[in-house]
DNA sequence: AATGGCCCCAACCGCCGTTTC
DNA sequence: AGAAACGGCGGTTGGGGCCAT
């Protein structure tokens, strides 16, 4: 949509009750065709700002709260193989956004790289983000797949687990273990909790037929690791090379 | 208390690849 | 097959908040 045509459209900051209409017709239609959605919400926002305004800050599975330092390191670390391929790696940090993962490296490492090396910004001898990723090439990924309830109704998804081939204990989760993570939410984003809650108890049976279909997409994984879920690739087997070759 | 500078991050923009019709 | 619509991505911007002076 060109927004330049679009002279009615609101612009700038989101009003709450904006957020409450965005996230009950999500809800309702699924994260897809946005413009369609926007004009049925009879919000006076574009489907780009819509599904922006989604992905990066309604959307329930997103992380809050300062990132940690093991999220600081993978993207340090990503971001050297990778460059500005932001939303690639937002993928290896469960909850996290492109748009979160590109602010962050532009406020905490450009900065710094300025005059500096790579090892002065991260002590890697002390670090435990390289001790954690050592333990994560030591592991073997297997995808097993399981039902589990996701906004009240089920969800059928592909779940990860590593199994650590030094010790063989079994964890499951995404690159980290759910403990890797404070989640944060303030009393606004509870609401928006609660607005999602009771949207979904209504929910139609086509909209979990939905969800079902795309949970079982080839190529889409759904990793459900708690009350929380991201979505993987089959890139990880490129990663997992790339990273550690 | 006022103000100027800086930081942070939500939101916008434009481009491009993919999907749909 | 081609046009239009849609969705994703990376770069950029603007405003609010914080802090030093």
């Amino acid at each position: 949509m060109d927004y330049k045509k679009e002279e009615n459209l609101r612009r700038g900051p989101w009003l709450e009750e904006e957020d409450e209409r965005l996230v009950k017709f999500v809800t309702l239609l699924g994260e897809r065709r946005w413009d369609y959605l926007a004009r049925v919400s009879g919000l006076k926002r574009s489907g780009k700002s819509c599904r922006l305004r989604w992905m990066n800050y309604l959307n329930p599975s997103l992380k809050r709260g300062p990132m940690s330092l093991e999220e600081e390191t993978i993207i340090f670390q990503l971001h050297a193989f990778w460059g500005n391929k932001w939303s690639k790696i937002a993928r290896r940090l469960p909850g996290r956004t492109d748009n979160e993962v590109k602010n962050y490296y532009r406020t905490h490492f450009r900065k710094k790289l300025e005059g500096q090396n790579y090892d002065k910004i991260v002590d890697w001898s002390r670090n435990t983000g390289e001790d954690l990723l050592r333990k994560y090439k030591e592991t073997e990924i297997t995808w097993t797949r399981t039902t589990t309830q996701e906004h009240g109704f089920d969800k059928t998804v592909k779940e990860s687990k590593q199994i650590n081939m030094e010790s063989d204990k079994e964890t499951c989760g995404g690159i980290f273990e759910r403990e890797s993570f404070g989640v944060m939410k303030s009393p606004y984003e509870n609401r928006i909790s609660d607005w999602i809650s009771e949207i979904s108890t209504g929910q139609s049976d086509a909209n979990v037929r939905e969800e079902r279909t795309c949970s079982s997409s080839e190529n889409n994984i759904n990793i459900n690791v708690g009350s929380w879920w991201f979505q993987e690739t089959r890139d990880i087997e490129e990663f997992s090379c790339s990273l550690w070759s």
